[in-house]
DNA sequence: ATCCCGACCT
DNA sequence: AGGTCGGGAT
């Protein structure tokens, strides 16, 4: 048998359940008290999930108790209308118009597939809108105490300074997994999340923060900190992202708008027959309109093309 | 500049 | 497997 990464050396400590003891002592003694660590309602978890899957959660918190207080259930958000869905997101800079665009339709699919209530097995919550491996982990473990163990991250640099897995999806869902006490989704998922997030962050606090695996864990014996590459971002300003969040800001405050409009209203070196212009933003549009987020017109009695946020 | 509790489509 | 998707905070 090979050696590859997936089953290379790496162990958990013999001590499991102190380990496990230890990281649940240290999340219940303290911790950060975000408002949807006090609820199980499904759709308040999942709310705050993808709210705050790329912005950080300091911001998060307003915005999703307007979410919820605008919404406040799966049936007043499927009946709502998606521009506006898109509009709270633009207005709280909650990034991705795409996930309020899934946030909407995996309402509708609760409301349509499983008559109002959700699905509570992270196989069947995958299947909703939006939801990939780890929200559907989150949101079965926090709602419905029914999940495996998460991998985001903040999981996945733990395990790789502490038990030294290595940077390989497989073994991190592995080593996850064997970490994980039984039916004890709620409380391990939040607390292994709470120690990447307080503890053992880009540049650790093990001290400082009581890390309770601070007698287990490699990197502290070792002082290599070293964390498993994260994709870094191409820069924002310029981007297409930017222009199409821009798109968007503008549609909001027009019932329509023709599209040399709108492109002089995005960009200030809009020109229509230049490198950015009429084709540049139809491109534009045309993307917006597969993601569902946008709707065109052409008008052919004065052969105007109008752009306008859906409904 | 870099960070921030992923998912989708091709 | 790779490309794309926003934007505020620090």
């Amino acid at each position: 048998m090979s050696d590859t990464a997936a089953d290379s050396a790496w162990r958990l400590p013999d001590d499991r359940e102190a380990v496990r003891a230890a990281l649940i002592e240290w999340y219940e003694d303290d911790h950060r008290d975000y408002p949807w660590r006090r609820t199980d309602d499904p759709y308040e978890i999942l709310v705050s999930e993808v709210m705050s899957q790329q912005t950080q959660l300091d911001r998060v918190v307003a915005a999703w108790e307007e979410f919820l207080e605008r919404w406040p259930t799966t049936a007043d958000l499927a009946a709502a209308d998606r521009a506006d869905v898109v509009g709270f997101w633009t207005d709280h800079s909650l990034g991705y118009n795409n996930r309020a665009k899934y946030l909407h339709e995996a309402a509708r699919q609760v409301e349509s597939e499983y008559g109002g209530d959700f699905p509570e097995t992270p196989d069947e919550l995958q299947e909703l809108m939006g939801v990939g491996p780890y929200t559907a982990n989150a949101v079965a473990s926090f709602a419905f105490n029914n999940g495996d163990a998460v991998v985001d991250t903040n999981v996945k640099r733990v395990l790789y300074r502490a038990f030294d897995v290595p940077d390989d999806d497989e073994a991190f869902e592995e080593a996850a997994q064997e970490l994980m006490p039984e039916g004890r989704s709620r409380v391990w998922n939040n607390a292994i999340m709470e120690l990447g997030g307080v503890a053992c962050e880009q540049t650790p606090k093990c001290d400082g923060a009581g890390c309770p695996w601070r007698e287990w864990c490699d990197a502290y014996a070792s002082g290599d900190f070293t964390a498993p590459d994260v994709p870094t971002q191409p820069s924002f300003e310029g981007s297409r992202r930017q222009f199409r969040g821009r798109v968007i800001g503008t549609l909001r405050e027009y019932d329509e708008l023709e599209l040399d409009a709108l492109g002089h209203r995005i960009r200030v070196d809009y020109a229509p027959d230049g490198e950015y212009g009429r084709e540049w933003l139809e491109g534009l549009l045309s993307d917006l309109e597969d993601d569902g987020l946008v709707e065109t017109d052409e008008r052919d009695e004065d052969d105007e093309f109008v752009a306008r946020l859906r409904r």
